[in-house]
DNA sequence: TGAACACGTTTTGTATGCAATATGTATTTT
DNA sequence: AAAATACATATTGCATACAAAACGTGTTCA
């Protein structure tokens, strides 16, 4: 039988990865690792290693001789991201869609039914987390190894922009919410009519309503801007 | 001034990496903890975090209780190689011509001389090392954090893939490594002159050449087949 | 007053020893 | 003779101890 009981390593795996994803653990916050390995009843070995194993995967920072810290997110990275996000994405849901196994399905439809639960009744750390479930199982199903690295990278800083406005106690903002539910929903079917055009062209619309989102949040109607900086354009 | 002699660890981690891109290292290999800790002159744990970091890269696989391996290049993930890597590569292209500095294309000139010079003279092992570090300049130039840990991943079968084919004693595969030079100082030249739908379209050449290259290797005209085997059409 | 320096403290990096898990071999059992 | 099992061996995982590097603080010197 499978081991039930999972390691401290894994716990602790885990629990940084979540505390980072949902800015429990904010960008820069340094890592120390003795105060970590006492908390997670390891020593520092392992814990290095999975400091090590999350920095492979973007989670955080390593820096020579001066630990770690949880990866940043810089204002250059937002552009980054809604340039790659689109077409990352788009690949990944139409080899999802080409490739999808019925078992998967089932389980993206679990998901999907657990993300329209916490938007009524969750905290927005938990419509982050399980919409960021929902796409690492989209990305599961595309199955393909040279895609997950950038998509994996991408969903991580998508989780942490997310938890800036899953907590909508704003009206546009919720109908936007509710909007990428159902965005969800074509997904999951276009999925599974394995109807790839479908689905790649779902994943830029979703990619296109974050970004209005995004947008909504940080142009809330109009900042006080430090003296000298010039008013730039919102559209390109 | 800083610091002129590498850290054995950080010799470790080059040697791990060439050794493993130039197939000396075989996907699928075996990598012993203690004998490759001695071989080096570290201990343990450091040599553990550096399979760590490999692993996170996509050189190893890590399996618990059980060791690195060396990762593996299955035929499936050859299709999902050509699916991906047009893709991203046009896409670092795109952003490379658009935002490389000087100093970086004066890198990149000074590499493809020296690919070049080992098309020439150099071993198979030169050129696929060389033929790396060029693409992987192009992949700094186009900075998006986004988007490099899959095209690193690429990168990394990739140049397993040319070991294949880069000790041609056969007129076609020469003529076909000969463009693949020339097709790189189009790229130059495109991401010099900013020129980034330029830029794009080379990449989409260059992968189309270099899958010609592979069916050239992979099909040379006809192997004898073991008894029973139906023959399988090449094309889709 | 300000900058540089020296020293003590804190934190990261490495080595070693031990525990736990997997592997290979010989023996036993049917 | 084949399969299963018990035991010895080898290898990985973890904890502790030590070394080295960075950081903060107080002092000295211009």
């Amino acid at each position: 039988m499978p081991d039930s009981t999972p390691s401290p390593k894994d716990t602790c795996y885990q629990a940084l990865k979540t505390a980072i994803l949902t800015l429990e653990l904010q960008p820069g916050a340094d890592l120390d690792e003795a105060s970590l390995s006492a908390e997670f009843g390891l020593s520092r070995t392992p814990l290095r290693e999975v400091l090590r194993r999350l920095a492979g995967e973007g989670y955080v920072d390593l820096r020579l001789n001066r630990g770690a810290r949880v990866s940043e997110m810089s204002h250059t990275t937002l552009r980054d991201f809604f340039l790659a996000a689109p077409m990352i994405y788009g690949a990944i849901l139409r080899l999802a869609a080409e490739s999808a196994t019925p078992a998967q399905i089932e389980k993206l439809k679990t998901t999907q039914a657990r993300f329209r639960k916490v938007l009524q009744q969750g905290s927005a750390r938990d419509r982050a987390l399980v919409n960021n479930r929902f796409h690492e199982i989209t990305g599961e199903m595309a199955g393909n190894v040279y895609l997950l690295p950038s998509f994996q990278r991408l969903l991580i800083d998508h989780a942490r922009i997310s938890m800036t406005f899953y907590r909508p106690r704003d009206e546009a903002m919720a109908r936007n919410v509710g909007e990428a539910a159902d965005q969800h929903d074509q997904i999951i079917a276009a999925i599974e009519a394995s109807d790839a055009d479908k689905a790649a062209a779902l994943a830029i619309d979703h990619w296109n309503l974050s970004r209005h989102r995004i947008e909504l949040f940080v142009m809330p109607g109009g900042l006080d801007l430090p003296l000298g900086a010039p008013p730039r354009a919102v559209t390109a």
